[in-house]
DNA sequence: AAAAGCTCCAACCGCGACTTT
DNA sequence: CAAAGTCGCGGTTGGAGCTTT
């Protein structure tokens, strides 16, 4: 099908953004919100495209960004996400309040991947390396997917009955990482989801891990409960972790109705917390 | 002092997923 | 249903700043 490009390149600044740059950027951003990316460069009065702009403000400019050094919390944390999840960035970032999927990402290649490697682990299997027969953790990426895929056919197998209760998917993870919660459960009966897992970008970055590209899972787990809750039940599987903004979730737009169903939890705050 | 090498991170690029027409 | 438009993700790069020789 071909793509256009992004915006007009030929009347773009590349590289380093100047402090005016910000300044428009934070100025526009606070008088209209974070709206159409492709538009707002011209809006702003920016020469720049929205892609430069819409990474300028979640790396960067965004208030709520956590500046300065990873503790030693995020750094164990961050470990075990990636043994979980591998490089998905955005959602090892949901986990991580105030950090960005490129901070951590460039975090991770810059310093993790060595203290890894100055324990003798793999950084990339989470193996330990002189004894690569020993499994401690096994490939994340086939494991998210083995494990979303049983979890999947669970759902799949389970919801058949209306009165389905529910499934939580944390609990393989447990047996991997027992400390590490990512509860994420699905109660069909009462409509009720409950998903401890958390990304900003939640519908888009939970069929991430759902579905993988080259995955052989052919339904994912939402498309699974859409099809069997077909009695005039509006079911939105997408969550929002995080973040209190709705715009990772079109649950929210969906029906008033339902609004109240989606609760989010996250493990880096104390207390469970209410979509509204 | 300066050249060379290294580290780190902001920013770019390409592509897939999703949405709109 | 297909094409076009948009967004977001993950890999990669460029260059500023720091360290070593």
């Amino acid at each position: 099908m071909g793509r256009s490009p992004c915006c007009e390149k030929a009347h773009t600044n590349k590289g380093a953004w100047t402090k005016e740059e910000d300044q428009r950027l934070i100025a526009h951003i606070k008088a209209h919100g974070e709206g159409c990316w492709r538009s707002l460069p011209k809006a702003a009065g920016l020469l720049r495209c929205g892609k430069s702009c819409r990474l300028r403000w979640i790396n960067y400019l965004r208030p709520d960004l956590k500046r300065g050094n990873f503790s030693e919390e995020e750094d164990e944390l961050i470990i075990k996400l990636h043994a979980m999840l591998g490089n998905k960035w955005s959602l090892i970032a949901g986990q991580l309040p105030g950090r960005t999927d490129n901070e951590i990402k460039n975090y991770w290649n810059t310093h993790i991947k060595r203290k890894l490697v100055s324990r003798g682990i793999d950084p990339q299997t989470h193996r330990r390396m002189n004894n690569t027969e020993h499994c401690e953790v096994s490939s994340p990426q086939h494991d998210t997917k083995s494990v979303v895929l049983d979890e999947t056919r669970k759902l799949q197998s389970t919801d058949q009955s209306s009165e389905t209760s529910g499934v939580t998917i944390a609990d393989n993870f447990e047996h991997q990482l027992p400390d590490l919660n990512l509860e994420l459960t699905i109660s069909l009966n009462n409509s009720s989801y409950h998903y401890s897992s958390s990304s900003k970008k939640s519908s888009t970055a939970l069929q991430g891990v759902l579905k993988p590209s080259n995955s052989v899972v052919s339904a994912s787990a939402e498309e699974a409960v859409r099809e069997k809750s077909s009695c005039a039940q509006v079911i939105c599987l997408c969550y929002q972790l995080g973040f209190q903004s709705a715009e990772g979730c079109n649950c929210k737009s969906i029906s008033a109705n339902y609004q109240q169903v989606f609760k989010y939890h996250n493990p880096l705050f104390k207390e469970e917390q209410q979509i509204n």
